[in-house]
DNA sequence: ATTGCAGTTTACGTTAACGTAAGTTATATT
DNA sequence: AATATAACTTACGTTAACGTAAACTGCAAT
């Protein structure tokens, strides 16, 4: 029986999450991600896709690769002790609250955004009915 | 008639927002600010305040000074013409895009973080139940 | 008068997150 | 065999967002 496995190119996924390869390597740098090696090309997994993907993501709600190494550390398995798996859930909470006040600037700028919108559209009314008197 | 005016330090502010005085005087050198002065000193005023307010909140969701500067001008009146109006418009539409964007990110966050919580607390349980039987 | 803040300017230093060559290697194609 | 393509390593460069140090100013309290 031989165990189908996906695997991807370093410039697949350059491609698929629209960053450089300089990039996927510059996270392997910061240890963010350990692909195999077929000769000295890198072989990626599912898995290194799921911790690139996380990344991107961190990054768009403005994550540090540092923070996102660590989100990533929580996911994997192996913390085998007590005093590691708590810490690792004391760190969930913490990042919970941080990413709740994200949630509430957020929801506070789109309210901001949607009475400047308004603010616009209004003055944009008067402007074009002035226009129409001429 | 005196008008009251509420005005500020530039460390009264830091204290408040939790930065240092030099980084409030960055976000000036990058023209986000432009506070009056009483001598060689700076005075804030409430408005002044509440454009570092957004600062400061935009960073917690990872903007930089650019794009926090784009917003706090688009909060400013005096866009005047058609034009202006319409791009402001625009540009509040893909922010809103961008910020929607980050509210997905974050509730999958917020989600694989309470899977990953549950995993440890699961395990963290078996390993105090396999310490109770020796 | 001097000591001590709080504020100021100027300017060089630092860190994160890559960008940008330059030169090398391996595989595949014509 | 020659060339192209995709990958690789090494290393210096760049930008944003401040930090940090040094030297100056103005006012207040001892």
């Amino acid at each position: 029986m031989t165990t189908e496995t996906t695997t991807y190119s370093i410039s697949e996924l350059a491609q698929e999450f629209d960053v450089t390869t300089r990039t996927i390597r510059h996270y392997e740098d910061m240890q963010l991600l350990l692909p195999a090696r077929k000769g000295q090309k890198r072989i990626y997994s599912l898995a290194d896709r799921t911790k690139l993907k996380l990344i991107v993501r961190g990054k768009r709600i403005g994550l540090s690769l540092q923070e996102s190494g660590e989100l990533i550390h929580m996911y994997e398995p192996g913390h085998s002790n007590v005093d590691q798996l708590e810490r690792t859930v004391e760190y969930i909470g913490a990042s919970r609250q941080k990413l709740s006040q994200q949630l509430r600037d957020i929801s506070t700028m789109l309210d901001e955004l949607d009475k400047a919108e308004a603010g616009c559209k209004a003055e944009l009314n008067s402007l074009r009915k002035a226009a129409n008197k001429e």
